[in-house]
DNA sequence: TGTACATCAGTGAACGCGCGTTCACTGATGTAC
DNA sequence: TGTACATCAGTGAACGCGCGTTCACTGATGTAC
């Protein structure tokens, strides 16, 4: 039920992780202090402690709102081609992903940088909105694979023990359905997507090494469709 | 001249130094305090002030440290397969990174991972000792290519205006000598190399997704050859 | 519809903590004559 | 070789800062009869 109260406390939450994600963005999360919330609040320092039991319940939310923030973006760009390529879709949910992280540096480096120290996020409640882009990723990977996009290898690469039984628990709990090496490429070509857009956010290219960084990321698209051996990709 | 006096400078100052590595190590680059590096050095905080002019300058001087332990341990294991084949080489660089960051994950978080709040690191001091890595892959992927072990894509790929200026400028500066799409190719694998040592010492993987997380480092480096077009390597 | 009580948001003071950095000082080590 | 002075390592107190968290409280809002 819906009381003045009620509503003005869900508002205070709202503006609680608002002024959070900015004070992260300005200042990073080891930084992220309930006091600062406060201030900004425009509130005495004790009376967050109303909404928010402690400061690593408060990184707790951002960590949850940045990767579902992420997710709603990479899904939505992935609606907006939804009868596209394979190629086309990996495009897509790249270059979201990218364009989030460098407007959302901060965020970005809160879910996939360096560990916060002191806190460990709370796996029951950050897994889900954790994993939404692998399995966008994985989704777009096993279509191209399901309509004969990619190229298999020949011979068929041997994966062995304990990899191939992790991928086989993978699929059961991923409703995935392609083989080992399929799965195997989209291992390297998540880990090229986050590596790429880290080098980008983190600056871990020389500052002025690249020009125009989105031609080097465009290089990076096409080694990612060359590792699955996508076909109607871009020569690399 | 030594005496004395300069003998015990030179040997607080890596007194400091490896204090310095711990409290990295332990509570990571944020957390990293003159105080505490004081205290464990047996000495009062202002005390430190003789050696180190203040937080700032040991960080830098403790990123400089990493940056050329890692180079020393990579250049160690290439010199173990000088004269190995190119897919040899870059195995046995791309284990060194992986085992040297495993080893050391907060020094590994402080030269590769989300940037220090606040602390900007000078580039005239950490340019050089920071460059060895790639430096090294460069000169193993180079070589490589002046051997025959590289398979040129066909039709060549076309790079286009400000990154064919950039490679060039990266040729003149390094003395490499191959042309765009060996380059190109040499980005993705760079980015493929720090992307799954991040993944693996940042637990970027769900913490029991893997058994044997070095088997899923060799499905990156097999497709780190493939990325290439490198003869002779595993298939994948 | 009006009253009595319970709930809750926000206050303000306090706790104990650790930090970076400065400063005037003591006493030991090094150097020039 | 011995003495006088300069250099330097380390001390201890102090500065001002921000932090997370607790607690007893006031006063406004909500609810049950």
């Amino acid at each position: 039920m819906s009381t003045p109260r009620s509503r003005a406390r869900a508002r205070t939450m709202d503006e609680i992780v608002r002024i959070g994600r900015e004070h992260l963005a300005v200042h990073g999360a080891a930084a992220l202090s309930l006091r600062a919330v406060a201030r900004d609040l425009g509130v005495v320092s004790s009376a967050v402690y109303r909404y928010v039991s402690s400061r690593d319940e408060l990184l707790t939310m951002l960590v949850v709102d940045g990767y579902n923030e992420l997710g709603d973006t990479v899904e939505t760009a992935l609606a907006a081609v939804e009868r596209g390529s394979g190629w086309e879709r990996l495009r897509a949910l790249s270059y979201a992903v990218r364009r989030w992280a460098l407007a959302e540096p901060a965020r970005y480096g809160l879910l996939f940088g360096t560990p916060v120290p002191g806190y460990q996020a709370p796996a029951e409640q950050t897994t889900g909105p954790g994993t939404r882009v692998i399995v966008a990723l994985l989704d777009v990977i096993e279509d191209a694979y399901r309509v004969g996009e990619l190229i298999a290898p020949d011979p068929l690469p041997v994966i062995s023990g304990d990899l191939h039984a992790d991928l086989e628990a993978m699929r059961a709990e991923s409703g995935a359905r392609s083989p080992d090496w399929v799965l195997a490429r989209a291992l390297t070509v998540w880990t090229v997507l986050f590596g790429a857009v880290s080098f980008d956010v983190f600056d871990m290219y020389g500052a002025r090494t690249f020009t125009d960084r989105s031609e080097v990321f465009d290089v990076h698209l096409a080694n990612m469709a060359r590792i699955l051996g996508l076909r109607g990709a871009a020569v690399s």
